[in-house]
DNA sequence: TTTAATTCCGATTAAAATGATCTGGATTGT
DNA sequence: ACAATCCAGATCATTTTAATCGGAATTAAA
């Protein structure tokens, strides 16, 4: 079972376009070089972060993609759920039979997704921003 | 992101081993009819959970798969270490650059990663047996 | 001893999710 | 006007996941 990699692309993206003035545009060329994910795949997972309100974005020459929300305020569980819908407990039967009753199982597996979520309510932005960027590039 | 979906085709596949006698062997087009996953799919999974020891079973006429563990025993964490080698956190650089350092973003995600094992751990086969079975056929 | 029931195993196929790029249009500061 | 930049949808490629297939090996029972 894999841990997410787009949540983790786009808080890793989020984190350092948290590191610049949240009122100076930084090109995605910039977030680039900074992070090592292409400009269009950037492009890419930016644009359900700016549905969402976490960046704003200006066009055109000196554009560029801001923060502007504190990073103590957005949580993996956010990112999460903006960029996939959050977590998906499995379907129970193969046939969705079990639906409407009370099913042990599915509800054993609904608590484990419960559970996770709880975990990535509690990490934030600025814990994934602990370190110098220049030393530990890949945040 | 989504909650494995083999782990929980196995759990149940275990689940519903569970409620025969053990030593008595259950034919898998047996278990097919209870759970609707097909027989050929149910021989699938069901071999690592015989190198893991959770099954044993008897070729031939009149064979079958027999669980000889205890349903308490056995969690959801095993389970899925057996079916998919555990939880796997995200790589944290595309060019893994940061597996040396000791990078806030990449134990982030290994304490996600944590937590999700340790809620897997808590859960055991006997927790999705709580229902009847011919009720509740999706276990 | 034949037959039918069954597991066993590797290969293969099918479907879905993921990761990433392409192409071109729209916007805007210089 | 021009170059820099975001925007949006389509497309492609890769990997993962889900499931089936075909046939060999085994064994109880007829």
């Amino acid at each position: 079972m894999r841990i997410s990699t787009t949540a983790h692309y786009a808080s890793r993206l989020l984190a350092n376009l948290a590191t610049y003035d949240s009122d100076k545009p930084v090109p995605a060329a910039v977030l680039s070089d900074n992070t090592g994910i292409s400009v269009k795949f950037i492009e890419k997972i930016i644009r359900p972060l700016k549905t969402a309100g976490f960046v704003r974005s200006v066009r055109g020459a000196s554009g560029g993609h801001m923060l502007c929300i504190r990073p103590e305020q957005v949580t993996l569980g956010q990112v999460l759920r903006v960029m996939e819908g959050g977590v998906q407990p499995p379907q129970c039967c193969p046939d969705q039979s079990c639906g409407e009753h009370d099913c042990a199982a599915r509800s054993a597996w609904n608590s484990v997704a419960q559970a996770l979520e709880q975990t990535l309510e509690s990490i934030t932005l600025a814990d994934l921003m602990r370190d110098n960027l220049d030393r530990y590039p890949c945040q």
